[in-house]
DNA sequence: CTGGATTTTCATTTTTTATTGAAGCGCTTG
DNA sequence: CAAGCGCTTCAATAAAAAATGAAAATCCAG
């Protein structure tokens, strides 16, 4: 019997130089925004391939276990990266890449940054309840800050709705 | 044996309520940019101090170690969030912390979101090359795609100095 | 210089986060 | 309607990141 020489610790299924690019620069960038590195190699292998895989063919190329390409697949579809196109005759779902890549940002943007800014406009509230059961001279100074605070915060929620528009076309 | 009633676990020198909405809104906001907690929490802290900390009273305070105090400072210093202010007749420095918010989405944007757009944009030249020398089926798809992420990341790239110039005031 | 105070560094330990894979659910289909 | 396939879940494990604290470096005042 012959077996290739020495391979036991090789990518597990051979990616192409395109693909791995393509994985590597995906992970970096769902790092980015929060999400983990099988999430970006998911994307990134289906970003540069032709056809629809499925889960299968996901977990052999990558290398990763049925659970981490079962949950990378729910995050992807959650936020819309991914869907899931039907092939006749397999009962297996096969997934292509959202193309739409401003969805991402959307994603981050209404689903990590304004809950964010929110929950932090909230606390300031809270803060200046607080402060102002202080002694003089340190309830000036948290005031002050706070104000400054919710001031800045308060411009950067305003700028969302902007951006939102920008990333989206 | 007597033991001081449920005392072993409390906060290592008791924090006001408002120092624990300060420290719990920054750990949040910085770990969003990618610092980690106590860096977080050293920042929450000086926020809504009105005198100058040493590093001492910073690791007495939240209860963590020199190292993380030291190096939480170091941090803060780099990306100018902090400044130590001169205390006569103390040897060591004292910290404030500055309060012009915009350093930090400055420091965010141009330390880790535009040195990542550029290696990405860097990335897909290198992509674009591998995928000519493909069969053209693949190679048209490839070729598709990458042009797509190509353009949206080049808006991204242009939107920044814009952005910064929101943000800083 | 010298001694002690202050701060930085970094190998180790702890904590947190991500991954694995076996158990189990629900479809299909034979 | 039973058996197998595809998928999801989740407790256990592994990997990564952060915190610790002792040792070393730095800094002054005397």
């Amino acid at each position: 019997m012959q077996v290739a020489p020495a391979m036991l610790e090789s990518e597990p299924e051979s990616l192409s130089a395109l693909e791995v690019e393509s994985i590597e620069l995906f992970i970096g960038f769902f790092k980015l925004i929060g999400l983990q590195k099988s999430v970006g190699e998911i994307y990134g292998l289906l970003f540069v391939s032709s056809r629809a895989l499925a889960m299968d063919d996901i977990m052999t190329r990558l290398g990763i276990s049925l659970g981490a390409a079962s949950q990378g697949l729910k995050v992807l579809r959650s936020v819309g990266a991914v869907k899931s196109v039907y092939m006749p005759g397999d009962r297996r779902d096969h997934y292509v890449a959202d193309l739409e890549l401003s969805k991402f940002a959307t994603a981050f943007i209404q689903e990590e940054l304004k809950p964010r800014l929110d929950r932090a406009l909230e606390r300031i509230g809270t803060m200046e309840t607080l402060a102002s059961g202080m002694e003089s001279g340190d309830r000036a100074t948290a005031e002050e800050r706070l104000e400054r605070l919710k001031h800045w915060l308060e411009r950067g929620e305003s700028m969302l709705p902007w951006l939102l528009k920008f990333l989206v076309k």
